[in-house]
DNA sequence: CTTCAACAATGAGAATTTTCATGATTTACA
DNA sequence: TGTAAATCATGAAAATTCTCATTGTTGAAG
């Protein structure tokens, strides 16, 4: 997961930046309108957090450009407490969300989450990739024509990993996911060493051209092949 | 789960009333701030939705006088766009989340999750209720000294039961709590028969002074023995 | 008071999930 | 490099969860 941080508080956007790379983000952080404008144009983030009080400009200016180029990034609006009615706006010109300072950096986190789940999955209820296609209605998955008979959790865990493709995904990660809350830490990954063996037997025994690469001490990573 | 609302804008009011009972919630809507302190004192909530511009009288103050008597109920602030000041004031005063107008009911209805959850369960670690007792953090259940061994999906049902003791508790409610938002409708509830009739037998094997009472047509209900 | 249809309980068996013991790999570091 | 410790993979067994067929119950309508 790759996420743009538009801030110009040196302070607030440092530590917005540290939290999320410790959750396993990678974090781009940048200070004024004109820096912004140009990574969002060179590169693809998966959500953009966007302070609209910038120096150098309006950072809805920010919010349009996005919207003219039609990346699939999701965007949430930060704003001082006095400019509540760029709310309004910024909902109306597409941002995802919306969160006024001063806010918990663990409501931030929900939020991203949120907003993450919902670009990637919610509008279409089909998902590709390479020939791997997933049904989430039914939540049966195929490889060319046919059906790769997952389990809940087998599944689960190919959602994920797809959600975050191409990045490591940490073990913690895939175990939050599987488990929701129930358990803080887990003392062994014994049950997510199974479910990752027997996912993968099914994937390239269907031949899926999709690898899940282990990464030594880290978790996993799904690779298109 | 039974939660009072207090908002003087009658199609509002309304609205969240309808939305609350349609989620199987017990609710009352007061209009005015001598209403809404009549109530309080009174009767116990879940949680409380205040709108803390009232006509006669500010919602704060409601807040102040909530914290006065000490019961559990959660509360969530609702308040009009440009009164966002009130937010610090809010939380300040105990308020546990807090909402501008406009708003979606879903998530109104997230919050209020959260909030009675939070109350509920997060502050202590050991649940207690007639001679059960939980242990949240070990996810282990005993009745009088000895263990229930109760299961992860039993336990699941114990205690979203347990939260919503002496309340009936639909089959959809308790499906939700146990599958997440998987499968919207759940097109039979046998899975849950299973369960339940498994944690009813340990319940009754251990001699545990609870009965879960089935309502026909409807779902389940707790009560002490 | 019956009858009927919808709903719930039950037990057995199938499927999935988890645990465990063992063996293979990777990495750090001498 | 070589070795030890940590991490991961694997297969089999145990535990849990889910499905299904059957039986028992409930409440509404006649």
């Amino acid at each position: 997961m790759k996420i743009l941080i538009v801030e110009d508080e040196q302070p607030l956007l440092k530590s917005i930046t540290s939290y999320f790379s410790e959750e396993n983000y990678v974090c781009e952080g940048v200070a004024t309108f004109n820096e912004a404008i140009e990574k969002v144009h060179l590169y693809d983030y998966d959500c953009i957090l966007l302070d609209i009080t910038l120096p150098d400009g309006n950072g809805l200016k920010i919010l349009e450009a996005l919207k003219a180029q039609k990346k699939a990034q999701g965007v949430i609006i930060i704003s001082a407490k006095n400019s509540l009615d760029d709310k309004i706006n910024g909902l109306d010109l597409g941002a995802d969300d919306y969160l006024t300072k001063p806010f918990h950096l663990s409501e931030l986190n929900a939020r991203v989450k949120a907003v993450i789940r919902r670009k990637k999955f919610d509008t279409n209820d089909v998902i590709e990739l390479g020939n791997i296609q997933i049904n989430l209605l039914q939540r049966v998955a195929f490889a060319n024509q046919t059906p790769l008979n997952l389990t809940r959790k087998e599944l689960d865990i190919l959602l994920h990993l797809i959600a975050n493709k191409n990045y490591v995904v940490s073990k913690s990660s895939l175990a939050e996911q599987l488990w929701g809350d129930h358990i803080d830490q887990v003392d062994s990954f014994d049950f997510l060493f199974t479910h990752i063996k027997n996912l993968k037997r099914k994937l390239s025994g269907a031949s899926a051209r999709v690898e899940i690469k282990t990464v030594y001490g880290i978790g996993y990573q799904l690779l298109e092949t």
